[in-house]
RNA sequence: GGCGCCAUAGCCAAGUGGUAAGGCAGAGCUCUGCAAAAGCUUUAUUCCCCAGUUCAAAUCUGGGUGGCGCCUCCA
């Protein structure tokens, strides 16, 4: 397989450092609110990849953290007059809502800053034991400039940064490109005992000391969104390469920008909308396809229009699943056809080219589009007079590729309460004495319950909205 | 100023040297009691513009135009 890696530039083959494992750490959320739709497309894009490792046969340790403490996160507690660890703790519960909805596979580990102080403190410590960090009366710094590689992710030198640098002036500071690691406590901050007084720690120190703690000191895949490359991750790479004195991450993968009227989704913009919100008038899922349809590298538009396409687009998936199964529970005979032997093998050669097109820079725009191929080929192929064993294998086919990149998750299949099905049944009844009228109107009356009824030669084909 | 990215149909979007995937929307038709779904036909002789390399370019090179991002908290 190969990745795009922001370090060289380049596409490379993918080599994990224990074979046969993959060990990621992806930016998660700071929680003082609930993430909006450009938030969401590395948690989406990141798990379909966590999912399309362990497709292939790789055992995955995907850690995510929580930042929940920061000036953001102390601030919005102030403002609401709660605590910062209530705010965090109601945002992470919201967290996992919209997560959940989405697709995103829960982490191997979550872990959260204020429940790592420890660890923390630890590489803090070893920062300025090794000299490339400085106590300043209770605030502790990371010096940039001792280490020689600092920019090797962002691909900017030191010098070009400084000269562009728009950064606070602070008397502390021995110099500006300085960062910290650990914060003296202000008056009713919350705050953690250290070696250097009260404090809490910055905000780039947490993924390294995190990362570190729950997979190793190399890990094989780092993500997060482009606009984390600097300083963030370029402050990471610094933290625990300077502390560890080996490569902290083989591959860095960065998706593109949300952008709504080609600018950059952001909540300084206030150019944002909640997944939440949008959740509500289209569905969660639907926000998962329009990520997966492109490459998680190109910036992609956000609109309700798209969203309206999007949608289009997954019903066509669900209908020719739903087809599908009432085509299995119908079908007049077991065993394939040698006909249905030969379309066997070509649905086969889909799959490959499926697993191509993630293979190559996980791109699942092209995946999806292979999907969509199967979709017409199985609609014109297979029919009511297919064979069990040839409906199942298409069947399985479809759940198994879509089911790679979280998609079709959801079971449509609710059970049929005894109240819906004498409705149907007097459908049937009425349709059979060719009462129109009654027909019909028991049809939209299932479609207010959000159940469609479908006439077919084999009877009444029901799916749920 | 430094470092990058992007430009493909009405919309969205793959394709990075071999003659334009896929989705949405539109039009016509088939099937259907009507629907729905599905199918068939149709929708870019052409990939922002100009020059060059090549038997061959949307794809490579040079120049131009337009748009975006990072260099500050940001996914």
């Amino acid at each position: 397989m190969k990745l795009y890696n922001s370090l060289t530039r380049k596409k490379e083959e993918f080599v994990p450092v224990v074979p046969g494992k993959v060990m990621m750490y992806s930016c998660g959320p700071t929680v003082y609110n609930y993430f909006h739709v450009g938030n969401a497309r590395p948690f989406i894009i990141f798990d379909a990849l966590r999912r399309y490792f362990e497709y292939r046969g790789y055992k995955v340790d995907f850690v995510q953290n929580f930042t929940d403490i920061d000036d953001k996160m102390i601030n919005k507690a102030n403002e609401l007059g709660i605590t910062v660890k209530e705010l965090a703790d109601q945002y992470i519960a919201e967290y996992f809502i919209d997560a959940k909805g989405l697709g995103i596979k829960e982490a191997t580990v979550h872990p959260r800053a204020t429940e790592n102080i420890d660890a923390i403190i630890d590489i803090v410590k070893d920062l300025e034991e090794k000299g490339y960090a400085y106590n300043v009366d209770g605030d502790v710094y990371f010096s940039p400039k001792k280490f020689k590689e600092y920019g090797k992710l962002s691909h900017q030198p030191l010098e070009d940064l400084e000269a562009g640098a728009r950064i606070n002036v602070n008397e502390d500071k021995k110099d500006p490109m300085d960062f910290a690691l650990w914060k003296k406590q202000k008056p009713g901050e919350p705050a953690w005992e250290s070696p250097w007084g009260m404090g809490r720690p910055g905000w780039h120190i947490e993924c390294s000391a995190m990362a570190n703690k729950f997979l190793a000191h190399t890990i094989d895949i780092h993500s997060g969104g482009q606009d984390l490359i600097f300083p963030h991750h370029e402050n990471e790479v610094a933290q625990s390469e300077c502390a560890n004195g080996c490569t902290f991450a083989n591959y860095w993968l960065h998706n593109g920008y949300i952008n709504i009227d080609n600018k950059k989704m952001s909540k300084s913009l206030g150019n944002f909308f909640t997944v939440r919100e949008i959740a509500e008038e289209f569905d969660y899922e639907v926000i998962r396809i329009f990520m997966l349809s492109s490459h998680y590298r190109s910036p992609i538009n956000f609109s309700k229009t798209i969203m309206e396409s999007a949608k289009s687009a997954l019903d066509r998936l669900y209908n020719c699943v739903s087809d599908l199964e009432f085509k299995l529970s119908n079908a007049g005979f077991d065993a394939m056809t040698e006909d249905e032997k030969k379309f066997k093998e070509v649905l086969e050669g889909y799959k490959t080219k499926y697993i191509d097109a993630l293979d190559d820079d996980f791109n699942t725009a092209d995946g999806i589009s292979v999907i969509f191929e199967i979709v017409a080929d199985v609609n014109k192929n297979i029919s009511a007079e297919s064979s069990k064993e040839m409906i199942s294998f298409a069947l399985d086919l479809i759940r198994e590729l879509t089911g790679v990149l979280g998609l079709l998750s959801k079971d449509k299949k609710d059970e049929i309460s005894p109240e819906i099905q004498s409705l149907l049944d007097a459908r049937a009844e009425a349709r059979a004495n060719k009462d129109w009228a009654k027909s019909d109107e028991i049809r939209d009356a299932l479609k207010e319950m959000g159940i469609i009824v479908k006439d077919t030669a084999q009877g009444q084909q029901i799916s749920f909205e």
